[in-house]
DNA sequence: ATGAAAGCGCTAACAG
DNA sequence: CTGTTAGCGCTTTCAT
């Protein structure tokens, strides 16, 4: 006996000799029910172990109470930590969390956004192209939508994102303050919208010098490489900033190799804060990303909009906050 | 006008002229439609951007095509790992993920249980303690159930899980055959059935030597300690086994601190083989756990499962694969 | 304070 | 090849 088969509002109702509505009302306290009543029948619920089918009640509502998540790769631990700034705020109201990874394959992408339209209240996205068209289905779909992690222009959905640009400034100035004078930067080699900005910033306060800003695979060896390039320079760095923790230990280990110290002889800073970054020795300097904030405020704007579909949408924009270190 | 009302099966149906079960039908191809007919039906489907109701369809066919993941922290990489594995195996299968973070918690556990009943078609849960009474609620809505990293014992669900004991005795035999000749283990202070496996593994090779098991916070402090603890012992080890990368990368910096150098003086094997492992100096050996394998067979057990309610309940154990690196 | 009955959007007998 | 009709399990008017 597997499955006893499910037991329904109906077997409540017959076995407590009431109708379904008032089942439904003492669950629901809507309206008034008699205590004599609502005592029997909760007595009833309890002996069946009756359970409300939510999916009917969310079909009646028109309200799944769910929202729909969906990253690149929830592997990705900028990606798990909003996941988790998500539930933090969709839990306590009562809300489930569908999360799909894509991989970034635009296709399962759209398809994913599409069967969104009617599992969920709303869905954030992360990690789309720099188009509108991405996110087209949803939008089309009428529900709330908000953009984790990339500041696509116009639309009505809400956006949180980094401020990568004034971050990369202010590793840039960190350095600088320090007293640092030449300063490189390692940056992804591909086209990524992050990277760029962050070279932006650096850009920003130290000047445009070709020659300092390095393309490299976004890897451990990637770091490596990128020291050995710059420092062969007739003129050579005196401190890195590089686009992310992973390329900065890369960076940290090639310093260490070609027998410079960090920081005296070269200091490294990173982007994010992983948690690798304070396990390194020497342990690394990094601005950290609030992605678990991230996720929360998502949360609380998708909870906004779905109670007020009128709402403007909004924009907010987290700081990077420095993680000072031993590294620089 | 922010959402267009939703446009269903009947406006379809009305707009093309036939009835909504052949609109159905051209939808599911249960039966034969004229091509003709099929062409109308598409192109309005398609003028009017019709998206079939889910929910409706979930409530029909009384199957919801989600499965639950219900675990302590999506943030901890082990259940982040399984997760991915679990998309992996379902979203070709055609089925989504509800993911719950319960921190641990019974009461909340519970509750996001009795929900999955109806919500999901099955739910894969882990982190529970070692009693089936957590379970029960599942169990009873007649789900299927596998339970993840612990191996409760009994009853009608599948259960994938590592081989904790058979780990534990493979790090210690590894550092033996090495040369190790006294060999230590550092483990939790808190009840933790896993650690306790992984001891008695260890414990399994290196006979009972009291002295030489200490009880540490899992964390990086909780390695540093445990190394100086040890160290203090009249006859100190020369390699220590600890119940997790952390603790191990904590006791590595330790080590390192007394002046010893590792694996020359004192070797070091870590558990799980997190992304630090690999960044640290010098780089971790340690016994990684096949967390997104995990997950994905956890996801063929279910859909198994959910396809053939009669099936016999299943276990199956994963072994630790050891990462030879340069601390061990 | 309580019921009867109408649907939410869809699929599947059952009938042509 | 196509349509009519009865629900899936619930909430909610509208009555009483």
């Amino acid at each position: 006996m597997a499955r006893r088969d499910r037991v329904g509002i109906t077997d409540v109702a017959a076995k407590a000799g009431v109708s379904v509505t008032t089942v439904s009302h003492v669950l629901s306290s809507r309206r008034p029910v008699s205590e004599a009543t609502r005592a029997k029948v909760m007595a009833i619920i309890e002996e069946l172990d009756y359970r409300p089918n939510e999916l009917a009640r969310s079909m009646r509502a028109r309200r799944t109470n769910t929202v729909g998540l969906v990253v690149p790769d929830i592997t990705n631990p900028f990606y798990t930590a909003a996941a988790r700034g998500l539930q933090d705020t969709l839990a306590p109201a009562g809300y489930h969390c569908i999360v799909t990874s894509t991989d970034g394959d635009p296709g399962t992408e759209r398809e994913v956004l599409r069967q969104m339209g009617t599992r969920a209240d709303g869905v954030v996205i992360s990690g789309v192209g720099k188009t509108t068209a991405d996110i087209q289905p949803v939008l089309d779909s009428g529900i709330p939508l908000v953009v984790l992690g990339a500041d696509l222009p116009g639309g009505r959905f809400d956006v949180v994102t980094n401020a990568d640009r004034e971050s990369g400034a202010a590793a840039a100035q960190y350095l600088r303050d320090k007293g640092y004078r030449r300063i490189a930067f390692i940056t992804s080699d591909d086209d990524d919208a992050t990277a760029q900005l962050r070279v932006d910033g650096y850009r920003d306060v130290v000047g445009d010098t070709p020659e300092l800003v390095v393309e490299e695979s976004v890897s451990l060896e990637g770091g490596n490489r990128g020291v050995a390039t710059l420092m062969e320079l007739s003129e050579p760095p005196d401190a890195i900033v590089c686009v992310n923790d992973v390329v900065a230990i890369g960076a940290v280990y090639g310093a260490k190799d070609a027998g410079l110290g960090v920081p005296e002889d070269l200091a490294v800073v990173g982007f994010d804060d992983i948690e690798a970054a304070a396990m390194v020795s020497p342990r690394l300097t990094t601005m950290a990303t609030a992605s678990r904030e991230h996720g929360k405020t998502a949360g609380e704007l998708l909870l906004q909009r779905i109670n007020d579909e009128k709402r403007e949408p909004q924009r907010v924009v987290f700081p990077a906050t420095l993680i000072e270190r031993d590294s620089a």
